[in-house]
DNA sequence: AACCAGGATCAAC
DNA sequence: GTTGATCATGGT
């Protein structure tokens, strides 16, 4: 094991791969993190509000204190949860080593973005989240995810008893809200209709992550571009940022410019470059499409 | 005012 | 199986 626990403060063995939450939560993969004043972040997993403090220093590299929003220690059982959120029992300088030794340019993403993890969020969370992310900003794509919560989802109170934040909904919830209420008031466009759909089928049981986390990922993907809204990228979003599938690919007009102008890559269907990307980065090709994307949106 | 944003869907070929 | 117009919204 690579760090320990103690009431919320995570310690890590001091290493060139310390986790960097400030990229982490940059790169696109989530929606409910935020900067914080102090140079800490903000954010909401599994119904609780969040403090996280600043980004590690040289001097301090090796500490990461989660609080709640009234300053307390969170307690053990929900640090090891967040352990698994934050994904800190996997091997980060193992996948960074293999990638950086594909080529020259993945060297480079792999070196600017050290310190992402990706995340393993909640399953409907991410799958709504991406439902919403389709032609769309990032930007909009949080305000809408907000505006959902805090319509839908359940209060999140301080130790003083004041609202301190919205947990996302629960699919029950969002499955029983007409589409043309959640379009005026959510302000989610066309999607509304697809965003009810989806969590219908949650709500029915009809897929769920413990159906899906023990097939193999062309059956996953498979499952899961059959619900409404879902195409092959969101798919892959959905596998890659819940957990369910490291080896995910989601092309997206970024990734399609970035293979483009990287590896010369021209003509290709999404597809295509899909396929391309699973075959040659393998096992973590999730990881080095999260590298890339971070990267050519730094250079950008 | 057109164009774009971490695309999906449906019809047409 | 693969391509093109269309989709609602807000920012530029």
């Amino acid at each position: 094991m690579n760090y320990s626990i103690d009431g919320g403060i995570f310690r890590f063995n001091a290493n060139k791969n310390i986790f960097s939450p400030a990229k982490t939560f940059d790169c696109g993969q989530c929606f409910r993190w935020n900067p914080a004043e102090d140079g800490g972040f903000k954010g909401i997993v599994a119904g609780r509000a969040l403090k996280l403090c600043a980004e590690p220093s040289a001097s301090n590299s090796d500490v990461l204190a989660v609080y709640d929003m009234s300053g307390r220690r969170i307690d053990e059982a929900f640090g090891d949860h967040l352990a698994g959120y934050f994904d800190f029992g996997f091997d980060y300088a193992e996948a960074f080593e293999l990638l950086s030794s594909k080529d020259d340019i993945m060297e480079k993403a792999a070196e600017a973005s050290r310190g992402i993890h990706i995340l393993k969020q909640d399953f409907f969370e991410t799958v709504i989240s991406f439902i919403i992310s389709a032609n769309n900003n990032i930007p909009r794509i949080k305000k809408c995810i907000e505006r959902i919560s805090e319509l839908y989802g359940k209060a999140i109170y301080d130790a003083a008893g004041d609202i301190v934040g919205y947990a996302f909904p629960e699919a029950s919830a969002l499955s029983a809200v007409e589409p043309s209420e959640l379009c005026e008031k959510a302000r989610v466009g066309y999607r509304a209709e697809y965003i009810v759909r989806t969590s219908v089928l949650f709500a029915e049981n009809r897929v769920s992550y413990s159906k899906l986390c023990g097939e193999d990922s062309r059956a996953m993907q498979d499952e899961i571009v059959k619900l409404p809204g879902v195409g092959p990228k969101v798919a892959n979003c959905i596998m890659l940022f819940s957990g369910l599938c490291r080896g995910a690919f989601p092309v997206d007009v970024w990734v399609e410019r970035l293979m483009q102008d990287f590896y010369g890559l021209e003509g290709m269907s999404r597809q295509a470059l899909e396929k391309y990307g699973k075959d040659y980065f393998g096992e973590y090709a999730g990881l080095a499409q999260q590298f890339l994307f971070y990267y050519k949106r730094l250079i950008s």
